[in-house]
DNA sequence: AGTGTGACTTGGG
DNA sequence: ACCCAAGCCACAC
């Protein structure tokens, strides 16, 4: 496994219950600021096999990124039951569940 | 080897 | 608010 990479999972592992990542700032926080595509492949590839909280990390608009309905859905009720709130339009105020890497 | 695509981001009009 | 172009990078065909 790449450097990158663990830096990612490592992240994304960090991430506690009720806040969330973007994927840019995963990517930035791991050494590759351009690496948010990176982010997303690592998430889709491994998140399955290693139960990674991949519904903690979201676009850079506090929207679920996510082109399945059911995934959308999934994610939006794991974040609820962690006490996120969604905004009318189905976004999440990422001023206040951002979570910074300290 | 070349091309297209995507669970992205940022910046400009 | 919306749409679009460019940048980046791994993977599938």
């Amino acid at each position: 496994m790449q450097p990158f990479t663990k830096r990612v999972v490592d992240l994304i592992l960090a991430i506690p219950p009720g806040r969330v990542m973007t994927y840019g700032q995963i990517a930035e926080a791991a050494g590759n600021r351009r690496g948010a595509r990176q982010v997303v492949r690592i998430l889709h590839s491994l998140s399955a096999s290693c139960g990674l909280p991949w519904h903690r990390v979201v676009n850079a608009q506090g929207r679920i990124a996510f082109s399945d309905e059911e995934g959308r859905f999934s994610q939006r009720a794991l974040l609820e039951a962690e006490g996120v709130v969604f905004r009318a339009d189905g976004r999440i105020d990422l001023a206040v569940y951002r979570h910074t890497e300290l």
